[in-house]
DNA sequence: TGTACATCAGTGAACGCGCGTTCACTGATGTAC
DNA sequence: TGTACATCAGTGAACGCGCGTTCACTGATGTAC
């Protein structure tokens, strides 16, 4: 590994050459470890082998550096969601369910930054930027939604994407927030998160007339075998 | 109101009186005002009118306190929930839907509590006690998805109980903690939480196949004129 | 290619602050006789 | 009813700590000529 992290200031000379970089990679460590409420601005500075002071060069104060964090996990969120999505394809259903898996695994492959996203209590709306990098991974989500919402069957009514849209992120957020966390707060559950999300969507999806008994246009992109698809809780026993 | 609270030393005595009362209380307020991060242990004291040692009269340390708040909040949890219930009167349906209202309505006014349970970072799991108290909780919930999916119609495969009890945790706390909390994090939204998640939960049910076109049995307990039920997403222009 | 100089990104010492926690103490209360 | 005494629930001063932030500074880097 040739990146250099961690060094001390012998080896490293007087300027640090990347200490912007080094500070955010050190408040995400230690969000991850202790809560957004428990990283410190000395801690990261300590962290990135680097006086108390030198941080205030890069980052008016701490919530500018949390802020700073937030906005790369929304950048990073949408960027993981629009691959999930993929554009629709191979068919409308079966990208919507792997966003919903997409937000999970987000969740908990970057507590870091999931928590400073959504649990730091930073105004979000009153930071412009962040607000519109917020905005920009939530479209994601509407614009599947709107494809989905197209889909409905004739005759059935015809189900508002901006809604669509909001229960799919509420459902994906509470899952991810109770069940689907890095830290030691993780509820215990007697299935896995992605499970239990994704039975959930299914039923919502069946609810708003998408579904019938088997998933239309599914079978293609599916890989498991379909006899275990009985219905959107699992195997039959 | 001769509840006393925030009385000096002079008008008190040297006795407080009911101390440990007052520094629950304290610690709600600071809570509601600042998260449970941003609450202090000296700062009760200060707010309950007593020098900074007098709390460990009552509580070993600050994360006693906490959790001696959050096993609070889960006793008041259950108390409005079995409340909300009614024992599934006047029918299962509408008292599901109660439900769902009663926990928004309870984070959203006891956003303190709430983020005590399940936001303060508390490993629920460690603790007995206050997992038995988050236990007798979420039962209600369990209980009531239970008689739900006894309804589940002849020919229909019957949900497993357990599962539709997260399903609907997860769906309120999603909401709550997106869109129903009493704080500054709180984000915009084009509807009430209540009527999205209601429409969320109608839909998802609509999915399990509880209803078709009209909610069954509801009628009698519902208020609105059933002019204004077209779907579950609202009145239709 | 060399040199003077501006700019930049760090240092390290210091500050004031509020925290959690401890300690010996003291005033109030309750109880046995 | 009075009194001695144990127990309880507070006090207030002190501690060590780590924090965020500021300051004058200095070493390194880049650039104009």
């Amino acid at each position: 590994m040739s990146w250099r992290k961690d060094q001390g200031r012998a080896e490293r000379g007087y300027h640090h050459g990347n200490l912007k970089e080094a500070l955010l990679q050190a408040a995400l460590d230690l969000i991850s470890k202790k809560g957004p409420a428990g990283f410190t601005f000395a801690d990261a500075a300590r962290m990135a082998g680097v006086s108390p002071a030198a941080p205030y060069r890069h980052f008016r104060d701490r919530d500018e550096l949390i802020a700073s964090i937030a906005q790369r996990g929304f950048e990073q969120f949408e960027s993981l969601l629009t691959q999930a999505w993929d554009d629709g394809r191979p068919d409308t259903v079966s990208a919507f369910e792997r966003v919903g898996k997409a937000y999970l695994a987000f969740a908990r492959e970057e507590p870091a930054f999931y928590s400073a996203m959504f649990e730091s209590g930073l105004p979000v709306d009153s930071n412009p930027t962040l607000m519109a990098a917020s905005e920009r991974a939530f479209a994601i989500i509407r614009a599947a939604a709107e494809r989905l919402a197209a889909l409905a069957p004739p005759g059935t009514p015809r189900p508002p994407a901006m809604m669509m849209a909001l229960h799919i992120w509420s459902m994906s957020h509470g899952v991810a927030s109770l069940f689907g966390r890095g830290d030691a707060a993780r509820r215990k559950l007697p299935m896995s998160p992605e499970d239990l999300l994704e039975a959930e969507v299914l039923i919502y999806l069946r609810g708003l007339g998408f579904l019938t008994d088997r998933r239309p246009g599914t079978d293609a992109a599916d890989d498991k075998p379909a006899g275990e698809k009985a219905g959107p809780w699992g195997k039959p026993k």
